[in-house]
DNA sequence: AAGAAATTTGCATAACCGGTGCAAATTAGG
DNA sequence: CCTAATTTGCACCGGTTATGCAAATTTCTT
């Protein structure tokens, strides 16, 4: 992806492009399934790997990326859907899928979350659902 | 809740019913909530944390407790439904409720989480459905 | 363009959670 | 009651998340 680009889609979220950003974003838009901390770290080389913490957070508050908690331990980030701002925000509204085979979890944006009928006094906010199992690279026969 | 009872609790799921476990199980069915390993710790005094962590290992794989990945950081566990055997063991197929304000997880058992539709080649083996919001209690006026 | 202010980065360091190996203590079995 | 198996407690390790602080970079102002 082109330098400027990545570079718009940074100042559209309101977060400084500085050198260090722009490499981590470029690693996150290359990379298909959500990335840890680690995954990040070991992807781009010479860099700290608090700062690439930090700049993960930084994204994370600019609703830029999202986390995922998907059972493994190590939260995972993946870049958010582009109607994805703040006010409309939908929390990660979509199934976050971790097959157990290649072991990546990947969002699926388009198998949304049906509507649920919480108990009384229950107020949702926010929600996440994980799913494991064989994603449909590892089931090809 | 006799002790003769949480002896027969046990021994029904196969667990050898040695004092430790009694005094874990004992603490978990008074709690309404899911407790961490920290919890427990915290509650009961003169224990080893690695004891009660491996308790808390034993307890979940006769299926008398279940985990649960609340979104913060630490492993939470919960006393299964009764009708919670192997074979009928259901992976935790039900909400679990974060609240924000009490900072406690719940299960809410009555609250079923609605079929799925996986896009093709997907296949779910397990789900986790986490909300978080405001729980009844920290609503009411 | 230059200098000051604010932000960002990198290093040290630490808290916390989950986990393993091993010997002592406890429990179960004959 | 004595032996074998299980359970418990201590020492210790590793990974992830996190904070404080000084140096470097970026941004702002003149």
């Amino acid at each position: 992806m082109q330098n400027a680009t990545l570079e718009r889609t940074l100042t559209a979220k309101r977060i400084s492009p500085t050198a260090m950003r722009l490499r981590v974003l470029e690693y996150l838009v290359s990379r298909e399934a959500a990335v840890s901390l680690a995954d990040v770290e070991k992807g781009l080389a010479h860099t700290d790997r608090i700062t690439v913490y930090r700049t993960l957070k930084t994204f994370e508050e600019h609703h830029l990326i999202h986390s995922i908690e998907d059972g493994t331990g190590a939260t995972k980030y993946a870049l958010c859907a582009d109607d994805c701002r703040p006010g409309t925000h939908h929390h990660d509204l979509h199934i976050h899928f971790y097959c157990r085979q290649c072991e990546e979890t990947t969002c699926l944006p388009r198998t949304a979350i049906p509507a649920l009928q919480l108990p009384g006094g229950y107020t949702a906010e926010e929600m996440s659902l994980t799913v494991k199992g064989i994603c449909h690279k590892c089931s090809q026969p």
